[in-house]
DNA sequence: TTGAAAGCGCTAACAT
DNA sequence: ATGTTAGCGCTTTCAA
């Protein structure tokens, strides 16, 4: 019991070669009925459980996927603990609360990781998951990349030189961020489009007219999105006067510009923000600042994640089809292994503007 | 490009053998600083990446460990879709429907999901991850099985004959449900302890004294809840005056047990509920009723999950470390490949309740 | 329809 | 410190 039955055995078990057993397996019709019987019972009695090392050695695919996504909670400056004490007693306190705040709901990546999930199951593929904070980041990548077909990565959680470095090997495909390298396969929404649609329900439906567009890190993404609002502002022959307080970047948090601008008194309309997140940031801000969302402002933001619907008042925003997103991934990933020399794919899912409370409408 | 460098590219490449281009990777003190580098440098040109297949074949270890969970989204008697159709376009309004009503926050599975996959990153494993509907199932567990040293399940995700075939092979470790396979090595909770406590605070705290115990399908888990909360109130000196209505089957749904106690009038005091699960739909069935929790009547549940925070009245519950046993999982079976003749371990963590709006008090 | 045999890429003795 | 070599368990021609 120590190492496990093998082919061998099985054949032996079942009077037949080795290679009649692995034709049993992988193409039963193959085999006459009765040695298929003979052999499936031998294994049966035995426990036989193929080794999937030896199959993909031999076969040159492992027929596994790997799906690799930062996480969201390690905040790259503190690791993964609070102290390097007991392993299993994380710094409670601190985790705890970080758990608190942001791991209320499934947020974009669980969605679309779980749409990867269910494909590669569908699909007969086995699945990897990979993450962790950046100090392993690179080991844990590498290791998964030795151990499938193709990779499906989220933008940023890990070095483009590793990113690289493994698209020699595999297919990877990466989710958004378009621009970012354009040898690999993407998967990506129509911000503009979203971002546009959303924007005009802001002037036409409710009548506002002064919105600010906030948010995020730059991104292609966010560069997008952007685009949609200065589009739907000029469409409506609105100026943006709010210029210059879109993306901001890291030294300048959208909690501070939120607050800075509810000291000045001189709110917006409606800030139409780059992210989901970005719009609950923003509306906690509001509500410490003492601000009435939507009656002194609205507020949209954009993805669709869980916590929208569920917080009050309830989050008007763009909702992505996540759950494609990471089928489609897989999708990419197992049509490349066939043809490797397509040129690469970008492909762009349709988004659909959802409207609750927080633009001021009233959802049934 | 095609088949990606090996070993022996490397060796060649770098003008050594084989063997060296190994320890170069496994042991690198054992080979000469300047040696190293020129292996290094040389993979580094040639993009080498180790295939695990081989490594795996010839160390008689894969490094991957495995998980496999139900998914609660799949119900079991309609499968993955709706329709058969067009398997990028689950039934929409179906499917979204129940994502709106199941998929809104992290459940049990996936904090201890999470738990699992932190600690096999942080110990250098890759993780499979597996799950879906049952008509897939087994293949997808016999396939994960193959490529993993080590296997931590959820109860009831897998037919027991499958998972026993498959512990005779790899250690197994399962969650909860001690009672089910004594062979396996288990991680479970103080569930008695849990709910004698908010039992007793329940009794002593809100003094109350007709308290009714409700929900979840006969398991050993709920077994022992129901345990504490007998022991809890015989401690008190009062009688189970709802005995007859505990645990109920599939038969008799946890919303109509309650819809039909509202009809008679005949309320208790309070719901010990068995899981968080089953206490969100019992709010739900009250509310329906225009029952007001807590005012006419104490709600409490087991588990912690995070959509009881955030409910109104949030709910009072015990919070099971979730995280850690999932942590905890992983270290079974690490500690298990070690190990193998240990008898088998059933480490059981301890609860925390938690006190919030549902039982009447007035946190925060 | 089945068997024999040559690898797949890597590790780990064992030699040198 | 490095090289030689024999497998690891399976798939897959090619023969029989």
């Amino acid at each position: 019991m120590a190492k496990g039955p093998t082919v061998y055995h099985v054949a032996e078990r079942a009077g037949v070669s080795i290679a009649t057993v692995s034709f049993t397996f992988r193409q039963p019709d193959k085999v006459k009925a009765s040695t298929r019987e003979l052999v499936l019972a031998a294994a049966e009695e035995l426990g036989y459980v193929p080794s999937a090392s030896a199959r993909g050695l031999a076969r040159g695919r492992t027929g596994a996927l790997g799906l690799f996504a930062y996480d969201y909670l390690l905040d790259p400056a503190d690791g993964i603990r609070g102290d390097g004490q007991d392993p299993h007693e994380p710094a409670a306190a601190d985790l705890e609360r970080r758990n608190e705040d942001l791991r209320l709901f499934p947020l974009y990546v669980d969605e679309v990781q779980r749409g990867v999930e269910l494909e590669c199951w569908r699909r007969g593929q086995a699945l990897l998951v990979g993450g962790g904070n950046p100090e392993n980041n690179e080991a844990v990548l590498s290791d998964i990349a030795g151990r499938v077909d193709g990779l499906a990565v989220f933008p940023r959680s890990v070095p483009s030189e590793a990113l690289a470095r493994i698209a020699r090997r595999i297919p990877v495909v990466e989710i958004s961020e378009s621009v970012h390298n354009r040898e690999l396969d993407h998967v990506t929404v129509d911000n503009v489009s979203g971002v546009r649609a959303i924007t005009e329900h802001l002037i036409a439906a409710h009548g506002l007219s002064e919105l600010m567009f906030l948010g995020g890190m730059p991104s292609s993404d966010n560069d997008e999105r952007l685009a949609g609002f200065l589009g739907a502002l000029s469409d409506a022959g609105l100026p943006n006067t709010r210029e210059p307080k879109y993306p901001c970047g890291s030294e300048q948090s959208v909690t501070e510009v939120v607050r800075a601008i509810c000291e000045q008194g001189s709110l917006p309309d409606a800030f139409v923000c780059a992210t989901d997140q970005d719009a609950l940031v923003v509306m906690d801000a509001l509500a410490a600042a003492g601000v009435n969302v939507p009656r002194d402002v609205a507020v949209t933001g954009f993805d669709g994640i869980a916590a929208g619907r569920v917080i009050r008042p309830s989050l008007t925003t763009v909702r992505q089809p996540m759950e494609q997103m990471g089928r489609t991934m897989v999708d990419l990933l197992l049509d490349r292994l066939d043809h490797p020399d397509k040129p690469p794919a970008a492909i762009r899912l349709p988004v659909r503007v959802i409207l609750r409370e927080s633009c001021g409408c009233q959802p049934g």
